[in-house]
DNA sequence: TGCATTTTTGCATCCGGATGCAATTTGGAT
DNA sequence: ATCCAAATTGCATCCGGATGCAAAAATGCA
């Protein structure tokens, strides 16, 4: 096995058969009669032949390779959604491309580098222009939104039910004695947070809790409590705080405790978002709501593939459920 | 640009030169006129051509992959690690090819995926046998090992310099009047914690502070907690607990403070590892250490790429600085 | 056993760019 | 203008597997 590595030739010569024989032995569904497929076999095993996945790729016009975007937030805070999506794909030979892109949840440039590395198809959970997705469509690459909306024909999407869990927590907080509320949102161009902040306001209509004040934070710890800081005693006018993630949350809990005085949740209720290793500290327990994001990734995954195969097939819009995961700093 | 995408051939045709040009127009260092070149790159342009990737793998023997082994832990806990590599290569229009291991920190399969998948260079931030560095020699794809150690001809390594910033740990236990410490560590086959606790013993000697105890957690939050819950009284004849990692250090202070009413920093200091989000909470406002990642992983590119320029270069092992960040569980 | 099917097999070519070599063009110096 | 060296160009072939097609072999049926 000193030096280069052998080809289908080699396994071909040493097998006394033509280059054919080893393709087709290395291929599904293709004939190849039991002596030929065993003597190919025995040749391969003794020159440690693996078939070349570029020239495959070559020939094939498939690449096996799907583009991931994913923003830097998601990155951290989805424990097994990139190791359990890494192995979806690693399952059926395919890899996968990341590309993480920063605060500004701009897909398109991360869409286009993708694209030219030839991927089969792209998942992404970053934000996406018209134009990106038609050059997608252009190239017959199949892009699936994760947690993202766009509408534009051939585009399929998979997201979190936030309305459904939502209204489970305005009901969950109306049930509690909770009267005015605050929503915790992130700023301008956080989608992911926005949609948080659509549900729960939707969701107070709906279970008849006062439509909530939404307090801009920036969607990670020391901006969820400067947010809160700020108030100042005017905080002290609301039952509960919802925030679009868990580290707002938090920083809400220590400005409300530390600063204000209040204790949780006797005096104020807080909920966080995505369940993340934050909220089982016993200093906080962070009452949360956790994606799942095993299954947004692997619906992903079989949508994008399967419109590979379909490319007519009609688009889909998947929502998940999200689960409450009640802890300490909200009542029962 | 509806269907199919152009090829060298067609901007040839169009541009009425040879393919060879069109190839040499877009291979820098390669002798093309002036006058070629812009007839060339026009025509391109018109087309919408881009060289395809793969087709330039196959003739060029690079996959233009580099596969990148980490732990579940590590994709979780470095912040900027995974974006700096994919924004390094991606510079250079190279891509990673992501492969994610779990607690048992076993590189190997993930490294037989990447070489089945023809990646350039392999950087592995787990564990890694004789073995499987044999194969990645036989194949002559370079290996380079993060945080991990292995003596085997042609592996280069980077890592944090542990020595030198437990030093400066023990040297700052020391100055506060501390004696008696405790090491988190974490269990079997946890290289990293390993490293850790090695680099802090050695530390202690140093500076001479006594031996300290070592008690085995499960690199995570839970395990600190019950490791030095499950201490009971006998926690309190310690002034200070180092531990392997930030989650462990929190489980700690949570267990010091909520099960044996002691505070931090006056009766015990506390000490972590990595600088994660949770580190700065005001609740915990946990001193720690952290790694350069962003060097470390850039270094490593680098080494490995510069491997495959020169395989012959003698192995390199490079420390790179961590920095202490002393927060609120330790006394000045 | 003989003839028609169905399988299996090998040949040749394709996928899309890179490159050694020889032919041709360009440029410089005289 | 003339000759030589250097730069440029195109041709042909390679990278490693996949596959349509036609020839060859194996199988079925009478």
């Amino acid at each position: 096995m000193r030096g280069k590595r052998a080809t289908s030739y080699d396994v071909a010569k040493l097998a006394g058969v033509s280059q054919s024989a080893v393709s087709r032995t290395f291929s599904p569904n293709k004939s190849a009669s039991k002596k030929t497929r065993a003597k190919v076999l025995a040749a391969a095993q003794e020159l440690g032949f693996v078939p070349d996945p570029i020239a495959k790729s070559l020939s094939l016009g498939r690449s096996r390779l799907a583009g991931l975007v994913v923003t830097q937030y998601a990155q951290q805070n989805y424990p097994v959604a990139l190791k359990s999506a890494v192995d979806v794909m690693t399952e059926t030979g395919d890899s996968i491309l990341l590309q993480i892109v920063d605060a500004t949840d701009d897909g398109d440039t991360a869409i286009a580098r993708l694209l030219r590395r030839r991927v089969d198809v792209i998942l992404c959970a970053a934000g996406v222009s018209e134009a990106a997705a038609r050059t997608c469509a252009e190239a017959s690459v199949p892009l699936v939104l994760i947690n993202r909306r766009l509408n534009f024909a051939g585009v399929d999407q998979v997201g979190s039910n936030h309305a459904m869990v939502m209204r489970g927590v305005a009901q969950h907080l109306k049930d509690t004695g909770t009267r005015r509320t605050v929503f915790l949102d992130a700023g301008e161009g956080n989608w992911v947070a926005a949609e948080r902040r659509r549900g729960y306001v939707a969701a107070c209509a709906h279970v008849g809790l006062p439509e909530p004040d939404i307090l801009v934070g920036d969607f990670d710890y020391e901006g969820g409590f400067k947010a809160v800081a700020q108030m100042g005693d005017a905080a002290r006018n609301f039952d509960a705080f919802v925030a679009a993630n868990d580290p707002m949350a938090i920083g809400a809990i220590d400005a409300l405790t530390l600063e204000l005085g209040l204790s949780i949740p006797a005096d104020v209720q807080v909920i966080g978002h995505d369940d993340t290793a934050m909220a089982r500290l016993r200093g906080y327990r962070l009452t949360s709501i956790r994606q799942d994001m095993r299954t947004i990734l692997s619906k992903a995954i079989e949508m994008a593939y399967g419109r590979l195969e379909e490319p007519q097939r009609e688009d889909a819009d998947l929502l998940i459920d999200s689960t409450f995961v009640p802890r300490g700093s909200t009542r029962d």
